[in-house]
DNA sequence: GTCTATATAATGATAGAC
DNA sequence: GTCTATCATTATATAGAC
């Protein structure tokens, strides 16, 4: 998957691919995230880049190539967070607590990856059919049995794995795909640090419940 | 807002308008909701409602047009469950529970129309700025009131009233928003009606300690 | 009001000089 | 590898017959 992001096999990338390279990627997740793949423009990109468009082509050798290298490299480090915090040796609520701020920190600091996932979602999800149905599937599966397991201790209260997983991610990534909607609704101009911690705060008050001693 | 669905001001609107502005609108949804506003060509509309695509844009002036007018007629329909359900009157899990249920029976029935709101908000929400901070703004004022009312009775835990609407929305429309993710993950060609009650279960098995006795 | 045909604008992609 | 100039395609919008 990561090769997409290297058009050519060259063994040792020139110095101006390793300059020019990652700033397109950044420029692109920007502009894709932020106007979709219909709405991206290779013009922009190689405006925010400071470089012709020709260039970009030149890398990449059409737009939906270097969309897909784009996403390719975002999802990556998708789930890296998960494995960290959800393991089946870490206590229950502070992996639960260390993963919700992980993935709030993503949707902070990152949000036009967030939504450049969203968008990809949205539109039918083609480009990312194999990662949905194996990477994902299998991602889930393991923390599922995680989960599991700590119900069969009594250390959480029983609830479906798969759609608890799935109300963890639109919670948590609800902060940059509907950040218009919620800046609008706590009126600012931008979203404050503070309004990401009110939201984890709120998230952990209902998650915490499944945690308290169950007697 | 409705008014934008009707280019002219006609007191009484001819038969062929009655007829083909619903249709219009209903394709409309359905394209942008699938495309995006800029990934939908007209000409797609058109087909599906089996006519030119130049009677589209006698319709309508515009592509842009049609794409305010098919969030508009969206956005009449969008907050009518949450006042049935979130009043003062009502017992509140009883609300609580009729609300998701309302929310998580649109995701089904009509996910292109979660989609597009979700679309328009994603690429910044620049039509429906007036919406997101009048209309949206006063609603969840007003629920957010109801729920510290019940928190103040001691009906209901301590929580922040805008993060848990905001929480009840991304988790709800989550399963129209992120539903081909979701039919990965559950192995299905398309979500199944028990996949939405396991749903359903597994949101209200969170929110249920919010009303249990205080004591 | 409904349709066919067309003008016009936007933009992905390429050719070819440097 | 980098750039300018250009081509080719696509799709919005309009003109005008019926």
């Amino acid at each position: 998957m990561t090769d997409l992001c290297e058009p050519t096999r060259s063994r040792k990338p020139s110095a101006p691919r390793r300059a020019t390279l990652p700033q397109i990627l950044n420029a692109a997740e920007w502009t894709f995230g932020t106007r979709g793949l219909k709405g991206t423009r290779v013009e922009e990109i190689a405006g925010l880049c400071g470089i012709p468009k020709a260039n970009i082509l030149y890398y990449f050798h059409s737009k939906e190539a270097l969309y897909q290298a784009t996403l390719a490299r975002l999802l990556d480090i998708w789930l890296a967070d998960a494995d960290e915090w959800l393991s089946p040796e870490r206590d229950p609520m502070e992996g639960m607590e260390g993963y919700i701020r992980a993935k709030m920190a993503f949707s902070r600091t990152r949000p036009e990856g967030s939504r450049l996932f969203a968008q990809e979602l949205l539109s039918g999800g083609q480009m990312i059919q194999g990662f949905l149905k194996e990477t994902l599937r299998a991602h889930v599966e393991r923390h599922a049995e995680i989960f599991l397991a700590w119900q069969a201790k009594g250390l959480m209260r029983v609830i479906d794995p798969t759609h608890f997983m799935c109300l963890l991610w639109s919670g948590t990534q609800a902060y940059a795909d509907m950040q218009v909607q919620f800046e609008a609704l706590l009126d600012r101009e931008s979203l404050l640090d503070t309004d990401y911690e009110a939201g984890i705060e709120t998230f952990l008050t209902l998650i915490r419940p499944l945690f308290v001693q169950l007697g």
